[in-house]
DNA sequence: GGGGAAGTTTACGTTAACGTAAAGTGGCCT
DNA sequence: AGGCCACTTTACGTTAACGTAAACTTCCCC
């Protein structure tokens, strides 16, 4: 069995933990563009990957118009060269981002890493003092 | 010259590139603690890491309420074996999302390479078309 | 054919994180 | 004394990202 190409909105609810509210409120933001079969939404593939990209976006603290970015940095889209400018200077900048947040993210580890000895040296003597 | 150990809100507040507004309410929530000489807000080096701690946390997607568990985590208090063993447990928790964080960094980070890929192959192919 | 279960639309409500405006205080300069 | 900063408090406004409720259709099951 290869993948799956269709998707109902209560099952990607399922897998990705989120309410059918919030993926209709995606697709209201022009994020989600899933066909229908009389009125139920179907979801592509595609659909699927866009929904990852925004919960993975969203982990990152990124907005939902971020996202959105992202997902059209993802479309095969029949550009020009000042699109095509446009668009390699929007990847240069999250680039950019993405960075920082690595190093922010070591920052914080050592932090951590700080404050768990603290803890743990509390702990020692705690259990030192009390025989 | 060693460390300045006090200063002013405008002061913060131009070195961080937030309004002051920001900074009056961070302390009404509770994450900045200030001095006062007369009715005027003086800070401490101890306001000015946690100002900071709070930026990184936001360029991170964290909630003010989360960057105070992390500025708290920093505070050293004379706890006993609870809440240490409770301290100990957020900060794991903590690095279980920041490992997450790294994760999804990479993913990005790969997807930004294809997008530049496409687009630069696009490019290409623009330029090859039009001698 | 009655009743879930899962889908739909419409619309008002909510929370976080500030922005913005108004009105006042204190210092310093000329 | 007048004026201009930089600071203060109080309070209402705003945006993003959904939550929640109501009222409706469709399909399936027994």
């Amino acid at each position: 069995m290869t993948l799956k190409q269709s998707y109902g909105i209560g099952e990607l609810a399922r897998e990705f933990d989120v309410t059918t509210r919030t993926i209709r409120f995606y697709e209201d933001q022009g994020l989600l563009t899933p066909r229908r079969r009389g009125q139920t939404r179907i979801y592509s593939p595609a659909d699927r990957v866009a929904l990852k990209l925004i919960l993975r976006g969203k982990r990152l603290g990124f907005s939902l118009a971020e996202s959105g970015d992202l997902i059209r940095l993802y479309q095969p889209t029949g550009d020009n060269r000042q699109q095509l400018g446009a668009l390699l200077e929007k990847i240069e900048e999250k680039r950019t981002q993405l960075q920082q947040q690595l190093v922010d993210i070591q920052i914080m580890q050592q932090d951590l890493d700080a404050a768990e000895e603290r803890a743990r040296q509390a702990l020692k003597e705690l259990e030192e003092s009390d025989v």
